[in-house]
DNA sequence: AGCCTTTGACCAGCG
DNA sequence: TCGCTGGTCAAAGGC
């Protein structure tokens, strides 16, 4: 509740929103020439304001790889903005929707056993998905309702788990909110004295549309989750994030919003990947960042950084504005903190290239348009290797 | 037994 | 003030 309250009071209202395709030029484009890792400034972008960006079903559909802003960011700056980490799956100007089939619990057990590197539950929903939907179905329409309680309209199924970041998380509630097609979870951080909470909006197959973190952990993960875990082998991936694209500069520091998007993201292998991350209370949200980001490489894909605080009580006119068409639903993770945005006001784009070798996956991270506190980060092309282990110094 | 999810009710912010 | 909406509570039941 504390957090709540606080949150309340810092939260700012940036909203990003992908910039309408005409403003854009294809990922390829900016990044011509400047894959090296060297900056490089986008003179033309012309101001798109930001909106807020609901996993909607409409038919304007929009390229996700175009991103627009008139400024660059570094990604060490990059890394200390967290609020939205948002991505999607794709690597096609057409958006599809990753899916997820609903598979049972046998399944996924055995998906978990063969030696993936998704062992998680949801990673083996969506590895099942993958395999396929590879790309065409289109989403599952939800029909809003106009009713009261909208919640619990859909019926759970055994994929309405919370993802698997590491941490133990208690579910308190779910709602169908009004501008989403999918009833969103909230969990609660399930640590004694954390009161780290997350929103989950899955769609009824299983997919995640999207993850808002709130707070900061003040504990480090656990050893293995309680429930659910399986293997558990899903938390060693994200605690050896490979820094060579990266300045973890919270890495001593205990718990941090530890962000596991693989499993989001286990699906994407082909697609690109969308990650909003907007600045958050503070550092330590920056520690979500960079912990997704680096898993995100491993998928490849589109990112983009920005605030999501504007969403709430607001979404009800951005929806108006939907960039996605149907089966453009992009899954996002959010890194939801409270601070402002003021430490990102530099005008940049930096562009990154994955040092693997013969990997052409690449990245950008800029600033949106018109909202100093909304970063996007564009990534692009499949890491052909594993996740590098994070060298000790 | 303990922890979790489910889910209707309740509360608070906003227009 | 009222209705809408998002977020939370908490009882009940499941695992
Ligand atoms: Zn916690």
């Amino acid at each position: 509740m504390e957090l709540q309250e606080a949150e309340r009071t810092v939260i700012a209202k940036p909203v990003a929103s992908r910039p309408t395709i005409s403003n854009f030029r294809s990922f390829s484009e900016l990044l011509a020439g400047a894959t090296n890792g060297s900056p490089l400034l986008e003179p033309t972008i012309t101001a798109i304001r930001p909106k807020t960006v609901r996993f909607k079903h409409v038919t304007n559909s929009q390229p996700v790889e175009t991103v627009s802003s008139q400024a660059q960011l570094d990604r060490t700056q990059a890394s200390h903005l967290s609020d939205k980490i948002v991505k999607s799956n794709h690597t096609s100007p057409l958006l599809y929707k990753p899916l997820a089939k609903t598979v049972s619990r046998t399944t996924i057990s055995l998906l978990a056993n063969m030696g993936t590197f998704n062992t998680s539950r949801e990673q083996a929903l969506a590895a099942s998905q993958s395999e396929n939907a590879k790309g065409i179905n289109p989403p599952k329409l939800t029909p809003m309702k106009s009713g009261n309680d909208k919640r619990s309209q859909f019926h759970t199924n055994n994929s309405d788990r919370p993802s698997y970041d590491g941490y133990n998380w208690r579910k308190y509630g779910q709602k169908q909110v009004k501008g989403s097609d999918y009833p969103r979870s909230y969990y609660k951080c399930t640590h004694p004295n954390c009161l780290v909470k997350k929103k989950v909006e899955r769609s009824i197959d299983g997919e995640i549309a999207e993850i808002v973190y709130k707070g900061e952990h003040n504990h480090s993960k656990p050893r293995l989750p309680r429930r659910h875990a399986f293997d558990g082998t899903s938390e060693g991936s994200n605690t050896q994030l490979p820094n060579n694209q990266l300045n973890n500069d919270n890495e001593g520091s205990e718990g941090g919003t530890g962000i596991k998007i693989d499993e989001v993201l286990g699906s994407s292998s082909h697609l690109t990947n969308l990650v909003k991350v907007q600045e958050s209370y503070n550092h330590v949200s920056s520690e979500a960042v960079d912990a997704c980001m680096p898993t995100l490489d491993r998928f490849c894909g589109v990112a983009r950084v920005h605030d999501e605080s504007a969403s709430k009580r607001r979404k009800s006119s951005s929806i108006l504005n939907e960039p996605y068409g149907e089966g453009l639903q992009q899954p996002r993770i959010v890194v939801h903190d409270g601070t402002d945005s003021e430490a990102i006001s530099d005008g940049f784009r930096s562009y990154y290239r994955c040092t693997g070798v013969k990997c052409n996956v690449r990245k950008h991270v800029e600033r949106a348009s018109d909202d100093p506190s909304v970063f996007i980060t564009t990534y692009e092309g499949k890491h052909n290797h594993e996740m590098p282990i994070k060298k000790s110094n």
